[in-house]
This record gives C-alpha cells, structure tokens and sequence, in this order.
DNA sequence: CAATCTTTGTGCACGCGTTCACAAAGACAT
DNA sequence: ATGTCTTTGTGAACGCGTGCACAAAGATTG
C-alpha cells in the first residue's frame, strides 16, 4: 500500500502493533460489507479471505483488542464493526482541513470514504485567491490567510496537504503552529515536524515505481542487463543521464536542504523555502 | 506508507529487499533534488537526512545494489540517480492507462510526477459515454469498450483503477485478461488476480484512520475508555451501531470474492452487489 | 611515503512481525 | 450429560528489517 509509513520508531501505542492498527481499517472495511449484507457472524478465515489477509494473523490482530469471538462460532459481526471503530477512533467526530484544491484536493474533498467513517472536511484552503470563494464539493474554499483562525475555530486537529512539493513544508509548518497534530502528505517532500506530530505520506509515483520494479523483473531477464552493470562511469555524464531519466524538472524545493541536525533535526524553524509559487494543475514533482 | 502494500509474500526479487525496494523511489527523489543543484556528491548523511531516514539504513540499502560510493567522500550523484533509475526501470517508457476518470483520475491524469520519472499516461478510460472525446489533460477520454484495443496496441502493462469500488474487479478482471501485470488500485476493495499479477492499493481513508487512531491516543487518556471496555453488547446492537460508525453506506462490494485458492474461499455466493453508495460524485468510471 | 581523517560497507545482535500448530473453549447433537 | 465438532486464542519458532559499531578503504595533509 501506498507506501505511505513515516520514519516515527513504531510507537507501539498501548501494546497494539503499527503493523495490526494499519490493517484494522482493512478489516473494518470488510465487517461493514458483511454488515449491510446483514450477516451476523463470520469466521476467522472468511473475514481474512474478504480483507486479504492471513487468518491466523487476522487472529492474532483481534486478540490484541481483546477476546471478542466465541469458539466454534467467529466473530459476531456487530459487535466487531464496533470495537474495531471505537479502537480506531472513529467513533467521534474528526474535523479535517485539506490544504491545496488542485485537482487532487478537489478528488479528496469529493472522496465519500471520508463522511463515512466520522472524518468531516470543515474546510478547504488554498493558496490562489482566484479559488476564493469557489465551491468545491459544496463547501466553499478559503484563502491561505484565513488557516490559522480555521484551525482555531474549528478545533481542526488532522490536516491534508495536497499542495505543490514547493509549498508544503510551509503549509505543514503553519498547520502545526496552529495546532494540528497529524497530516496526512500528498506533496512528494520529506516534512519535517516537532516530536509529537504524526506524517502519513502518499506519494502516488512512488507507488508506480515500485511496480515498475517489479514489472521489470517480470519481462525483463532478457534485457540490456550486460554491459553497463558495474562500469564506471564518465563523472561528467551528468547532465545526459539526468535529462534521460528527469526531463523536466522536479524542483523538490531547497526544502530538503539536509544538513540540519546530525541526524534527525526536525526543524520547525524558518523555512526560507523560496520560490513555490506554481499551483496549476497538481503537484508538479 | 500509504500504505499500500499488497498482500503477496515480499518476494525478494534478485535479492534486493522489499522494504529496500520501496526506499529507492525516496532516495532518487532526493537525489534528482541535488542533481538539479548541481551537488557532485553527498555522504551517506546527508543524504539520508535528505530522505528522512537513517544513515546506516541507507547505506545497507545501496549495499544491496553493488559498492557504488567513495570512502572519505561519499556518492557520486549523477551516477547514483542513473544506477537506481536502472535498478528501479525507470530507464525505460512505461506507458500506463488510468481507468476511471472522476476527480481522481483526472488528479492522477494532471499529476506531474509520472511524466518526469518515465511514465506515459497512454490512455484515459471511463465507462461514461458522456466522457467519451473529452479532453482531460490534454488526452481524449475513451470509452470503456476501447480497454482491450488500447492495452494491446499501446503495449500497455500497468494499469491505474480510479473506479469506484463497484467497478474494481471487473475493471480489474478486463486488464488483466488484455495483459495488464502490474496494477495500482484507488477503488477501496481488495482485488484478487492471478498468480504474476502485481497489485499495490492505495487507500485514502485508511491513512486517515490511522492517523485517527495515534491522535486519539494523544488526546485521548481521558476519554470514555472505562464503561464500554469489556462490555459483552446485546447481540441486537447492531443497526444502531452500525449507524454511528458509518451513516452513509460504503458497500465495499462483494467482489472481494477472494475464492480462487483453497484457504481464500471466501463467500463464494452471488454478488448481488447492492448500492455501492461510496464514492457518489467522484469517479463516475 | 607515512600519518591522519573521513566515510563507506558490513558483521552482528536485537526486536518486530508472521506463521505454524495445537490446546482450550464453546456450540451442537445425541 | 456426554461426546463430537468447529473455531478461537496463543505459545513458540522463524525470518526479515533495523541499527550499532567497527574494520577497511580511500582521500588528504605534511
């Protein structure tokens, strides 16, 4: 899956494995289907087979939240779709801003996945003031300038940037000042963020890449795997390969300028950032 | 991550590491960055804190490749961005089809990061006739019959589905028949394909369930975790529960029908398939 | 050429996650 | 009640991934 993890140390919050919170949404998914098609119980394997898992590690998942089957029988489906929301948090309310209604921000605002599980846009914020004003997906978008009082006002705590890579640090940077704790990152920069905010990054070439590994792999034993395996090359065949493999620009932003603390160095501090400015069609890596 | 892993057992291609696999896209993006700055080489620091993830990891994960740095110095750019394009394929055209044009499949038709990294969108397909001969990012959309004609004079092999979740599996099912390998799934469903087929799912609003579920144990010590922990629930609960958790109905679609191998088997009955509800105005495909 | 300094490449240990396999628990039939 | 059958819950083994720590390699300086 969307790759997506962070480089937090996996927390382990309260004794529930990263890996088995990521794949409770896969399992909740199914249980509601079972549900609205009225069964009652399923079984460890039926479920596992529906979310594509494992059943003895779907077993071993559910015995983290508790023992919640009876023997002989499976899981009462109910009760489940209950217990697993209620650990996820979905049982409240979740007020999400998405920062950047491009083309992609414009998809997430009219995502239903969100309504459906408590997660409600409270607002949609971009940069460009021709937006100002426009509704998208029914709810009318705000300018930049009005994040931080959105924020406030709304008790806004996840955030989604689905702005240019160029711009995001910054966003990212104003949505935690003002006080928001998680974000979930569709621009293709590395965020840096003080201890104690959560970063879920999507990064749909990323995903693509790894497919086109393995796609190679597939067809290619028969390739041009011969003679450029271990030449070394001409230290100035820069410019060439880079145009091959790159031609247009990425502009990942001086955002990544390394070189921070020694290792981490999360920095929240000024972010020069320079020019983004661009905000077209969708995040133009 | 968004993760977005699929369920096959990490078959180590040639062995290089998944998990090393799915860093490679991290460190060319850092690497195109620096590329673009004119940066002749990085140690293993930099650009690991550049990547956002642990020096000695990166190094091991270049191990893997072959001895492509200097001692004293570090790596050299140029060649590394060309040795993990190699690697990841990227040195050849991957045209790709994007089935499902709504909101996000039109994100994913504008999105720039494919172009720039070898990937060629070839083709727009939606099953609306309306759509049909509409431009969408400068590329006509074509009509869901074309699929079969398309993949195969394209010489298609990866596949995009933006569909809704009614529609995954069929879709699904029509580009693996035309020789589609490798697939990346948006519709929230857990596609089942053939032995040699790829599939990495990304889901939205599993990412923010997740995030949910780390910001609820941030605030939420003090939150009602006391009457309802352990609590055996009448076994009628249901609808009412049901209806707090997910008031719009999501109907993740039978088509989950694992069924193929002997342990998957899941519910192999008719799929009446019933309102898919989720995901109403976007993805009309 | 020798000494020193920097940075890579990797052996090793550790912890997490996955999977197997089975005893315990409950349902159900007789 | 007793026995059988199904399915859970979990102890234990295994394998992968991560991070430490250091020797080797090369640059650089004197």
């Amino acid at each position: 899956m969307a790759t997506g993890r962070t480089h937090r140390p996996a927390t382990r919050s309260r004794g529930i494995p990263e890996a088995t919170v990521a794949r409770l949404p896969l399992y909740l998914r199914a249980l509601t289907a079972l549900s609205e098609r009225s069964v009652p119980t399923v079984s460890s394997e039926e479920l596992a087979a529906a979310a594509g898992v494992n059943s003895a590690k779907l077993r071993k998942d559910f015995s983290y939240l508790g023992s919640y089957g009876t023997r002989g029988v499976g899981y009462d489906v109910e009760y489940l779709v209950y217990q697993i929301s209620r650990e996820l948090g979905l049982t409240q309310d979740w007020p999400v801003v998405i920062v950047g209604i491009g083309n992609l921000g414009a998809a997430l605002a009219n995502y239903g996945g969100f309504a459906s599980r408590g997660f409600r846009v409270a607002a949609l914020i971009d940069a460009d003031p021709a937006m100002a004003g426009k509704p998208v997906a029914g709810i009318p978008v705000q300018h930049t300038d009005q994040l931080e009082t959105i924020i406030h006002d709304s008790g806004v705590s996840i955030g989604v940037i689905a702005t240019p890579a160029g711009a995001a640090q910054q966003v990212c940077d104003r949505l935690v000042a003002a006080g928001v704790t998680s974000i979930l990152n569709f621009a293709p920069t590395v965020l840096s963020v003080p201890d104690g905010v959560d970063v879920r990054k999507v990064d749909l070439s990323i995903e693509l890449q790894i497919l086109a590994f393995h796609e190679q792999r597939k067809n290619g034993e028969e390739r041009d795997e011969r003679a450029d395996r271990d030449e070394r090359p001409p230290r100035d065949t820069g410019q060439a390969v880079a145009a091959t493999v790159a031609p247009a620009a990425e502009a990942a932003g001086p955002g990544a300028n390394a070189a921070q603390g020694p290792v981490a160095g999360a920095v929240p501090g000024a972010s020069p950032k320079g020019p983004d400015g661009d905000v077209p069609a969708v995040m133009p890596a």
